[in-house]
DNA sequence: TAGAGATAGTTTATATATAAACTATCGTTC
DNA sequence: GAACGATAGTTTATATATAAACTATCTCTA
């Protein structure tokens, strides 16, 4: 659909360059909704999910809920939430750093890795369904465009 | 910045549908929070923004709750906290329906419609100046990528 | 070694978002 | 006209997100 009839516009949208922002924001809104989905057959949030593949990529040492942080993106104190859920779920635990009290290192607990592997296979899959829609070349112009624009979003002081 | 480093992947991303999709979260994840402290100088949100930009399109006779949930693609529900919240600030005031009680009628307040008009200016200039690190043809490209993505999306039953 | 500063994590207050259950109102149908 | 069903908005419980203030721990330096 047209984006102006998708946002319920009256008028046409003025610029190009407003144009191409608005259908970036509802494209992801809309992946958000999708994403939502998925994961909940599986009783996670898209959140949770991406901690559980951050972890297993880390194996057995984790990652101490700064780093988290870091990797998502987010504020620490966010983390502490997310990591109390996981936890709750017992897909992960705190372990305390044997060196440094202040560390936790975040693992994944057996039930956690099994969630992981299993979802991990229908994620790919949902992946590839929505992404071929684009041609090679336009994934490659996505990818591009995108890094382009992260650019000059750090280097306005993000 | 190359995506992998971005996201400290210790593996190379394996596919490239994979590898556009994260560009995409990625992007939209950075450009969230560039909006968050650009709308933030104004004591306003993004989504409180985007509702005043909605309102006044809409003048005297305004939106109802419902009708801006479609809008915003939220809940319902959601919108209740979002308009008792502008209203607190007094940039909105619910009216009543004159002939339909259940609806309230959301129109901007004097207050609403002065932070409107001042913030858009300033929004314009932003949009441009991110935006314009796209050359058109990639503006073009985005814009027909993000209708593909989308068109998937609603096909399959968002 | 005592104190100062840095770092990791937590808590609190607030904003955005959902789903599900609820109230109030309106329309339709018997 | 009373009952039923649909619609609009609200409430509650929960998840994600931030900023700011806090505690605990560690490190460095005077």
């Amino acid at each position: 659909m047209r984006l102006q009839q998708e946002l319920k516009l009256k008028q046409p949208l003025a610029s190009v360059n407003h144009e191409a922002l608005l259908s970036l924001v509802r494209t992801s809104s809309l992946m958000q909704k999708l994403s939502d989905r998925f994961f909940s057959q599986f009783g996670l949030t898209d959140v949770q999910f991406n901690i559980l593949m951050i972890l297993k990529e880390h194996g057995s040492e984790g990652l101490s809920q700064q780093e988290l942080s870091e990797h998502l993106i987010v504020t620490k104190s966010n983390v502490v939430g997310l990591i109390d859920r996981l936890e709750r779920g017992d897909y992960v635990k705190r372990v305390s750093h044997p060196s440094d009290r202040r560390f936790n290192q975040i693992v994944l607990t057996p039930k956690g890795q099994k969630l992981e592997a299993k979802v991990e296979k229908s994620y790919f899959k949902e992946v590839d369904k929505m992404m071929n829609v684009l041609s090679p070349s336009e994934k490659r112009s996505v990818v591009k465009a995108m890094e382009s624009i992260r650019q000059y979003i750090i280097d306005n002081g993000a």
